[in-house]
RNA sequence: GGAGGAGUUCCCGAGUGGCCAAAGGGGGCAGACUGUAAAUCUGUUGCGAUUCGCUUCGGUGGUUCGAAUCCACCCUCCUCCA
């Protein structure tokens, strides 16, 4: 199987310029692809590790990746599949968001002579000089085509500032300059950047007269329709300081039964053939396949150590035996402490599994908390020093949020 | 620059002087059912104490016994005109 083949049966390709010269461009290992990142927060996150995993297939496969960190292009925010302006970021920002994604980078794709490549178009982008920026590249888009891609359609309504309508010309801006200075002849990346990736196409064809190409990258979305590695409280990060790797996993392991062999296919690096035997699985059968999607997952974002803990913290808390040492806690210390005991409200707020006080009592009263697996009724039930010394208590709020709390010392 | 409209709790969206911590829906959380899935049903959803207090309705002042609701100014956004 090629590797075009490959991604496609994984079902990572959403959008081709050109499927024919792709694919033998990739195949025969001879792209040189950029993907874009912008700087929007201090940490990667799930959308970008897809992104990351494809530098690795094809690189892989003998192309050259170019990692773009948009130092540059941060100062703008790209309105695609926004409703909202995205809030301004100072530069001091974007330079320590720039920094971080350097860093995460740097555990996935190897960089180095010959091997990937990583830029900031920072250091291009704000060298330019407007007046002929606008006769040089300004010329060669039509507002009125512009105003058609459908990463401003969703703008028209909420309205769209003129920095923000920049965007695109600046990304098309990147791929032309990349083109001529690093050889680079394709352009990754979310399939929301379709249209900021054909205006780069396209600008190389009228400046150049020169083909280069774009493909985009399936979003991951579930079953219902909602983009994946988001969860309530923001994304699911790959900084384990962010998301620990036990919640990392977590998260994976509680995928809906119609998304697990999707996301096998899209995430992982198992031989599809082994992923179209999980396919045939039924029922209460897919938690299998569902361990093996957050084990695997968390090993290639923090490692087969991490991995192991997670799942065995995992195994300890929902199968029983097991390894109780890796699962996530809070140590206390005697300030935490009032007469030698803290009550229960108290404690469920520093262990930062409530936001206050009012939601832990509401919890307890609908019966939601257990404590070393009793059922809390009180909720003026309060801990002594004692049975918080040692390995402490196991508190438990709903279904599976598990928490030690113990006494420092 | 001119005319008009809007800004409400996580989101959408009612409310136009006291009965408003603010309808309804979505989302979230919890309970039941389960397979750490989905669907469904029930409860809950500002904060702190348990019949009470405190902080909220773009911002700042004001009117009033009392304002999300009235007035003034300001900010932001939308629509039409230029």
């Amino acid at each position: 199987m090629t590797c075009y083949e490959e991604l496609k049966a994984r079902g990572l390709i959403a959008q081709v310029t050109n499927e024919e010269e792709i694919s033998k461009m990739i195949n025969e290992g001879k792209a040189v692809f950029y993907i874009g990142f912008d700087p929007t927060a201090d940490s990667l996150h799930v959308g970008h590790f897809m992104a990351l995993c494809l530098m690795k297939r094809l690189q892989m496969a003998g192309n050259r990746p170019i990692a773009l960190i948009g130092g540059g292009t941060g100062y703008i925010g790209d309105p695609s599949g926004r409703t909202d302006m995205r809030s301004m970021m100072t530069p001091e920002t974007i330079q320590h968001n720039c920094d971080c994604f350097k860093k995460q980078m740097e555990r996935f794709i190897e960089f180095g002579e010959g091997k990937a490549q990583m830029v900031n178009n920072a250091d291009w982008l704000m060298k330019l000089n407007y007046i002929e920026l606008l006769r040089d590249v300004g010329a060669c888009f039509s507002v009125n085509n512009m105003l058609r891609a459908e990463c401003y359609k969703q703008r028209m309504e909420k309205g769209l500032s003129f920095l923000e309508f920049n965007y695109m010309i600046m990304q098309s801006y990147d791929f032309y300059y990349l083109f001529q200075h690093y050889g680079c002849n394709m352009q990754f990346g979310g399939d929301d950047q379709w249209s900021n990736m054909l205006g780069g196409t396209e600008l190389i064809r009228r400046k150049l007269g020169k083909d280069a190409h774009a493909m985009t990258i399936t979003l991951l979305l579930n079953s219902e329709g909602k983009k994946m590695g988001k969860t309530q409280k923001g994304a699911v990060w790959l900084d384990p300081n962010k998301t620990s790797p036990y919640e990392f996993y977590q998260y994976w392991r509680n995928t809906g039964d119609a998304d697990v062999l999707k996301c096998l296919r899209m995430l992982t690096f198992l031989p599809l053939e082994q992923i179209d035997e999980m396919d045939q699985w039924q029922g209460s059968q897919l938690n299998t396949a569902k361990e093996i999607l957050a084990f695997e997952l968390t090993k290639l974002v923090h490692g087969q150590e991490e991995a192991d803990k997670a799942q065995q913290a995992a195994k300890a808390l929902f199968v029983g035996g097991g390894d109780m040492s890796n699962v996530p806690a809070t140590a206390l210390t005697a300030a935490d402490l009032t007469d030698g005991s803290i009550g229960i409200l108290d404690l469920m707020l520093k262990c930062a599994l409530v936001p206050s006080k009012k939601e832990a009592r509401r919890l307890i009263e609908q019966g939601g908390v257990e404590l070393d697996g009793q059922k809390v009724s009180d909720v003026n039930t309060a801990l002594t020093a004692e049975q918080l010394s040692g390995d402490g208590v196991m508190m438990k709020k709903g279904k599976k949020v598990f928490h030690r709390a113990h006494l420092q010392g």
